[in-house]
DNA sequence: TTTTCGGTTGAGCTATTGCTCATTGATTGG
DNA sequence: CCAATCAATGAGCAATAGCTCAACCGAAAA
């Protein structure tokens, strides 16, 4: 008699949710042709919810892209995620990641009181920033979160602080700092001057991070940019490098290193964990472990990814 | 340009699609994190929905008799119309159909303002009304459409009008008359006597009727009951006589017969089209033929049948 | 350059929905 | 048989959604 009370309270579930969603009645509708109350119907059409007698599915591309930010966001407890759809053409374009950044920052910077905005490396902040929707903020702050002097002394690093600060009219703060200093002294010496302080305590205050993910491999962009020589690299790579943020490289587990590039590295270092609103930005599987890694140490607690990249973290 | 925004406005249909559907936020919500107005997070769930991006299913067997009743409905421009699932072993019962007659009859009665409900024949509305809720309703009139008394003289034909006015309380109008009469002209002396006419003048009245729906073939209840007897039957069927409604013999297309046994029937004849709640209550492979010979003939308005039975007629 | 037009937007109103709480009614144990 | 308990119910309220309308924006035409 239970069994059969509750089979057809579950056959009237079905029916309420069939007319609600389906045929698009109003609950008071259904309550008048089940011949319940509406708040009757309304628990019918709950109990069809919850019981997953209807399902929903969404037909487009974009719902495996949020299936997996959703994931992403509780598995690493994220204060923000998105995943775009990947480019099957270009598994590598920081285009789409880019939009999503750019949203990010004009949705930052559009409010009238202040914020503090800092940037990292990578393609995809510089590409971001390029994208930004100009809006005119003065008030608002851009500060760099590493030196903009490569290793030859040109400041030629791209400047994105700068960029972003030309279609903001906000102040911007870039670090007149070489990327590495000679040693791990001098790094300690030169973060101490005014100038150079006064960024930091800005870095500090800000009310958002967007930074690249780099991977240490052969192909670390770090390299590439000439910020660190070969050797460098691979004395980094030896003392379990995998990964690293605004220069800071960190292992496997996302454990920033205490040795190599990091004693003479001039960068803002990353809050472990991380606490104010800290965006990674970054695609592409030879990226994954590192990104897996900052995740994991909470060096960053959003991420901005394509779907494949989504995909190859959490699977790991 | 177009087919970019356009494609990025499904896009963002789709995340807010999902977003509400999926991941069960509030439009406000979606409106904050998707960077635009409520108004319009509603318009791109609405877009959505409209787009069929987002398509909804529902894990039931109840799912397809909604569905079929929906069909029928269209179809046959019907008032109501209610598809049981069919019991797959016993295709034929009643009981699926019985229960949802007498809800039908339970939620007319339960009205306070006078009703008059009107019974004709068929299994399914003898189960009907054994299963109605009693209910104390003096004012109600329950009529019946077909005469009480069979060919033997007895009044043994199951009394549903007594059976349903014990359960309400109701005054009750059986038709004291024969089935069928010896010869036209007697039928039409029958039917003008006083008695008989002051039922005929409440069923004219009634608010809802409520029919069986007979084959006419070797197998017809109005045979096995003994109404008619074999040559009867057969002749109706040589006049083209697919099936009968109260007694009322009528064709594939749903036209009564103006001859044979119809001379001599002494039941309600039905409106046609029509226009008063009729429903029709009848399940089982064999009925198939009749039951879409009614509907299309608008002898009925509603139908209450089973899965099995539906899906045969709309499939014809 | 100005005008017009189609389409998009957000404010604000109304309908619908979700939920809380007191009440009812059924069920089980005494 | 009665009392206690618990789930189900419906009234009523607060939150949410849907819709209308006026205003606005940008594009195409004059």
């Amino acid at each position: 008699m239970a069994a059969e009370n509750e089979k057809s309270r579950l056959d009237d579930a079905a029916r309420a949710g069939w007319l609600y969603f389906i045929a698009g009645h109003t609950q008071d509708e259904i309550a008048k042709m089940l011949q319940v109350s509406r708040a009757s119907a309304q628990r019918l059409v709950s109990l069809c919810l919850a019981e997953r007698l209807i399902t929903f599915r969404l037909e487009h591309p974009i719902a495996a892209c949020m299936e997996l930010a959703a994931r992403l966001k509780e598995r690493f407890a994220l204060a923000h995620c998105e995943v775009v759809p990947a480019d099957p053409a270009a598994p590598q374009a920081t285009a789409g990641i880019a939009e999503r950044c750019a949203n990010l920052l004009d949705a930052t910077l559009r409010s009238e009181t202040p914020v503090i905005v800092a940037l990292g490396t990578g393609r995809a902040v510089r590409a971001a920033v390029e994208r930004v929707t100009p809006i005119d903020r003065p008030n608002h702050q851009i500060v760099s979160l590493v030196g903009n002097i490569s290793a030859d002394g040109s400041a030629s690093f791209y400047d994105t602080v700068g960029r972003l600060a030309d279609r903001t009219g906000a102040r911007h703060y870039p670090m007149p700092l070489p990327f590495l200093m000679s040693s791990e002294d001098e790094r300690n010496k030169m973060v101490r001057i005014e100038p150079i302080a006064k960024v930091k305590a800005i870095a500090a205050k800000a009310d958002m991070r967007l930074v690249g993910i780099g991977q240490m491999d052969q192909k670390a962009q770090v390299h590439i940019d000439g910020f660190v020589t070969r050797d460098e690299l691979f004395e980094m790579m030896r003392l379990g490098a995998i990964g690293e943020i605004t220069g800071w490289a960190y292992d496997a587990k996302g454990r920033l290193l205490k040795t190599g590039t990091n004693k003479r590295l001039t960068s803002i270092p990353p809050e472990v964990p991380a606490r104010t609103t800290t965006i990674g930005a970054a695609v592409g599987a030879a990226k994954v472990p590192a990104i897996a890694a900052a995740l994991h140490g909470r060096l960053i607690n959003g991420l901005i990814t394509d779907e494949a990249t989504a995909r190859a973290i959490l699977e790991r």
